[in-house]
DNA sequence: CGATGCATGTAAGCTGTTACATGATTGC
DNA sequence: GCAATCATGTAACAGCTTACATGCATCG
């Protein structure tokens, strides 16, 4: 029944163009670049594209025929899209999407006895500073967010809060694996 | 001084070589393939030229020049390889890796909203089933694995444990704030 | 009237995947 | 001797990035 399983970040883009519609593809990019420990550059060479192949399957089109002077186009989600979309969203509970989360300093800490000791107590101290500025800068963001007026990037912010203070509590218990105290 | 950067991918294999030597390209990838949690699918055609890369650039060499009967070679790291690894390695601290962690079932969280009533309970009522089944595993993973014989695969293994429980524990949050008890 | 931001897009390239293809060795 | 596993690789493609390129609108 769905035309096709979409790319991840063309589902969050078509749910991006549903949430903020009529909205413009750069309004989509600004969305992605606000957007807080994303790993999407939200580049033009991407989103455009992306968005031109959506419209040509007939997930979104244009609102505003009549480019204004600034070559302005306004984008709708189609019936159809947003079923597309739904099928996107409630694959999220498969498990190789669950499983597929990498973390790049898990994979390096994966070969710390490569390091000798004095390189590797430095970068330990390093991480867990690291660390916690990272956790402040979720924490703040989420304080930036109001609980009411949008819940789910409320909770979305909240994910980010949960997973860095996982992770500095993960880094505290590698650095302490490396150097017990007495 | 070091040749150039590695990419995510590089730098595990030419620490899985430096941590396995001498071992064949065929070993990195039983390796990538048995890390739990790993969105590495090490496929064939991505460690074959990348190894073979490596070595065009002086990073391994194969020991074993003579190729045995089942066309086996052996590799090793080099000293040049070593130093590109550690500054592969010690790059772990800068912000851009640690913002870099993305989160496909968060992504879809900030659009739960466009669900209806049913949809959104269901979705959330597996996905926190299947959260429990996810940390379940990386704790039966972790159990496997003794403490002192690879303090490192250890100390990865916890901290696939530490990113599940913080997953579930959000999960729950989610759940909750769109399930409200009375 | 000039800088910044809004707005769109293209071209080349990197990285990794899927699917295919081949052959030797080991264990039953 | 046959199946499973070890072992290596190639070709085509998918997806995203970087860098480039263009032009209008708004504000000081």
């Amino acid at each position: 029944m769905s035309p096709r399983e979409l790319s991840e970040l063309e589902g969050v883009c078509l749910g991006l163009v549903c949430k903020h519609q009529p909205c413009t593809a750069y309004r989509v990019r600004q969305e992605l670049k606000a957007a807080p420990s994303s790993h999407w550059q939200a580049s033009a060479g991407s989103v455009y594209p992306l968005l031109q192949r959506l419209q040509d399957e007939g997930m979104i089109l244009t609102v505003a025929d009549k480019a204004d002077g600034r070559g302005r186009r306004l984008l709708r989600i189609t019936r159809q899209g947003r079923a597309s979309f739904k099928d996107w969203l409630l694959a999220g509970t498969t498990p190789d999407l669950i499983y597929s989360v990498t973390d790049p300093i898990r994979s390096r800490t994966f070969f710390l006895n490569v390091l000798n000791r004095a390189q590797r107590d430095k970068y330990l101290d390093e991480l867990v500073t690291e660390m916690e500025r990272y956790l402040a800068n979720t924490k703040d963001y989420l304080g930036t967010l109001s609980r009411t007026s949008d819940v789910d990037a409320y909770l979305g912010a909240l994910g980010a809060v949960r997973l860095a203070e996982a992770r500095l509590k993960w880094t505290r218990e590698v650095r302490n694996a490396w150097q017990p105290r007495d």
